[in-house]
DNA sequence: GTCTATATTAAGATAGAC
DNA sequence: GTCTATCTTAATATAGAC
């Protein structure tokens, strides 16, 4: 019907608008909740019109998807790629302390997008499927090496370190005095630890 | 200005009213959410004016605090008073499995609470203080009789299991194969039980 | 240099809070 | 009813492909 051109993907501009917007909004976010924000706030420390922010990001709840896909990616950088999830997930949780304003973020876009409709649902579902498979691989492994107790499967094992990390990080946010990464810790280090 | 009556205390007929709301208003949450939930349509079903209602509630986020703890106050009625707590733990996780709408409703609520300004905020915090000391008071007895292990404090126990149990709940969301409550079954059977 | 996708904006519709 | 925030539409300006 109508003629359609070929796409020729981001200019550089924009690529960098983009990352100009995230990084901005991952602040705002972090200090008034998402919630509490207002996308023209973002577009004008950004330095641009809202209406050219709705040109990179389709709504408020795909900028958040950003924003958390992005955390994700810099914690990964950040951290050594090649160490365990296990040790990775204690360390995760000890820099969730020193960003509380984007770990509550987390928290309750993660509780929120439980709504298939919700347009975080599939970065979640994602997240959580891979997340908990790759620790069941690592804890099957420890299993076999006579590391980790072989009387509960590595598949609950692995859900239940994602639990508590959830769940503590939750407490945490009612009560700053939870030890939440220790606690994490003393699960993997001591209850997964084989009986003999 | 206006003419102030002495208060009287509610007559039988808005304790019935109350009653009447709340229970329309857990239907009503529980099919569409908090978000998807008009006051209207709760005034409407209930056969009363939306400013009828907000005359019994002062908003929202009220009336769904008082959702949450009529919900909290049968379940613990429709068990035994006297189960020790962590198995009772593990009978409201099955339960909550038959009603979905109401726990996704507390998983998302338990999350956005957080937050000190939020209406139900002081109701969550008492509920986390409160359980998990219960549940720490019953952990250290069992610990005495030899029946838990006694390697990991009875407080980082009881945080853990309410953690697991919270944790859990979020992934079964987002995975209805996830078997919550035998999960945290095993945690609590498995996990907890002395080494030797 | 022309062509057209991409970047940007002004103006406004819509919906919810107060 | 007023105000504010999200999102749309339509139109212009800019930048890269050929």
């Amino acid at each position: 019907m109508t003629e359609e051109g070929k796409p020729r993907g981001r200019y550089p501009k924009g690529a960098e608008r983009r990352e100009q917007i995230v990084r901005t909004a991952t602040d705002v976010f972090a200090t008034d909740g998402f919630e509490g924000t207002a996308l023209k706030r973002v577009a004008e420390l950004v330095g641009i019109r809202e209406a050219t922010l709705f040109h990179y990001f389709r709504g408020k709840q795909e900028l958040l998807t950003e924003v958390l896909t992005e955390r994700d990616r810099r914690s990964l950088e950040a951290m050594e790629a090649t160490e365990p999830g296990l040790s990775l997930m204690v360390r995760s949780a000890a820099r969730n302390l020193t960003e509380p304003g984007l770990t509550a973020l987390y928290v309750v876009a993660s509780a929120t997008a439980h709504d298939p409709e919700h347009a975080s649902h599939e970065y979640f579902r994602e997240r959580y499927a891979t997340g908990v498979l790759a620790l069941r691989k690592e804890i099957e492994q420890q299993q076999v090496a006579g590391e980790v107790r072989t009387d509960v499967p590595p598949d609950v094992l692995a859900r239940l370190v994602v639990a508590i990390s959830d769940g503590l990080q939750l407490q945490w946010l009612y009560d700053k005095n939870v030890d939440y990464p220790a606690e994490l810790s003393q699960f993997i280090e001591i209850l997964m630890r084989p009986s003999g």
